[in-house]
DNA sequence: AGTGTTCGTTAAGCCTCGTAACGGCGTGAC
DNA sequence: GTCACGCCGTTACGAGGCTTAACGAACACT
């Protein structure tokens, strides 16, 4: 910004690299441990270089963890969205198995990350402007949202299993409905929830171990499985 | 135990009774604080004592850790089984509603310990023979697997939506079975794992904050329809 | 070349964890 | 009753982390 122009982009770009890395650093070293602590001086030393010059970069601890918790929000999106573009536009029951993959993949893959998005809550954070805790929520829901969107928009959507939706939730479906760009019908926005939930349900338990009591083709089965009968639920055409 | 016989059991209930102190003091600071860290120094502080004492009870953070999750999985575990056992005991699709409720509940009301039975995993916690990590899940499934023995005893148990298993889901579901003290009908097993899937997504969603754009109300009755479908499809007759 | 900004360093303060060494108190033995 | 022992809590201490302050080197722009 207004420091670009008075230092020139080479610095500028130094200085992006150098907020890279140091992310990236982190996020090694959360593999590493398996945590979502990070130490500060870990990172330091990793780099080569003394902790206080990270605050150069971050103002503190908090401000690292923020930025992450951004990075995966969108990283998390990216898989989701890359994912479901991997099959073609027009098959959308193969387009929500191929999204819910993207998702679960990437919790197991990134099990720190998903556990900075959609852990318990860090005390400070949810402060700025309307939580962004949420955001992890919005974001998912607006993927699954526009897909149940193209499946109306197609015509191939049938009703789904459970079609009594409570007057206060049928509320908030037509607010959330509007945030999120298009309303869909109350109860195939309830039944999206339940497909989100059984997924995300069955992702958390996935990723923390929880699962690692079943032989891993039998997890792919089972999940697949999970996958389809939210479909099923929802009124998607059996993928 | 030994030490009781050489030094009385008067001894032996004041350090009970400190060591309940400690926990229920970590327990009040986690709940304070909102998160699953807690300092050493911070519950020495509020029970009026220096650190270095409460080694004498734990002999470091990680084992005071270790026994606040056990106590977390006792404290869910008996949560749900008194939800359960709060309705009659021949009606048993309310009681996989209380029983549900029971479990959304005592995440609602204490989510870091939630958290700390079902978040990420802590580093060095499962290596304690075959990992008390997937504990949580045995008791769960444990739990369940006893209400849907019961249904079929009852012989009201109906074929559940999905009724096609992968073969290498079944093999996991009989060994699992035999585990748990009473072998299910395969595609029983895997219908109750997706019952608990859905169920522990909402939970988990919820207690950390991401349903909080819904209004309580609405929750509250999308939750129920979640628990609903749930039973639907695993073949309990609806609630 | 000169000036000001950026970046990284060292030094230092505060806090936490965890250990060691010490003293008080109740318990059980003689 | 006294003595020895074990338990408990204390103070003292060292290691290491976070964070700020003060300093110096490198760089960019004039």
């Amino acid at each position: 910004m207004s420091t670009a122009a008075r230092t020139g982009p080479r610095r500028e770009r130094a200085r992006a690299a150098t907020i890279a890395e140091i992310k990236d650093t982190a996020r090694a070293l959360m593999r590493e441990s398996g945590t979502v602590d990070v130490r500060f001086s870990d990172i330091a030393r990793a780099m080569e270089m003394t902790p206080p010059a990270l605050y150069r970069y971050f103002a503190d601890r908090d401000d690292l963890l923020s930025a992450l918790i951004a990075d995966a929000f969108d990283d998390l999106a990216r898989a989701v969205a890359q994912a479901r573009d991997s099959v073609p536009a027009d098959d959308l029951p193969a387009r929500w198995v191929a999204a819910a993959r993207g998702y679960r993949g990437w919790a197991r893959r990134e099990p720190q990350q998903f556990a900075l998005i959609f852990g318990l809550p860090l005390p400070g954070y949810s402060a700025p402007e309307d939580g962004p805790t949420t955001e992890a929520a919005q974001r998912a829901m607006a993927q699954l949202a526009a897909l149940f969107g193209e499946a109306i928009r197609h015509g191939i959507l049938t009703p789904p299993t459970l079609r009594d939706v409570d007057p206060a939730l049928e509320l908030c479906a037509v607010a959330k409905g509007e945030d999120l760009g298009g309303v869909l019908p109350p109860e195939t926005f309830q039944a999206m929830l339940h497909a989100w939930n059984s997924v995300h349900g069955f992702t958390c338990l996935e990723a923390y171990g929880h699962y690692d009591w079943m032989e891993p083709a039998a997890r792919e089965a089972f999940f697949l499985s999970q996958v389809r009968l939210a479909a099923l639920n929802a009124g998607l055409p059996a993928p």
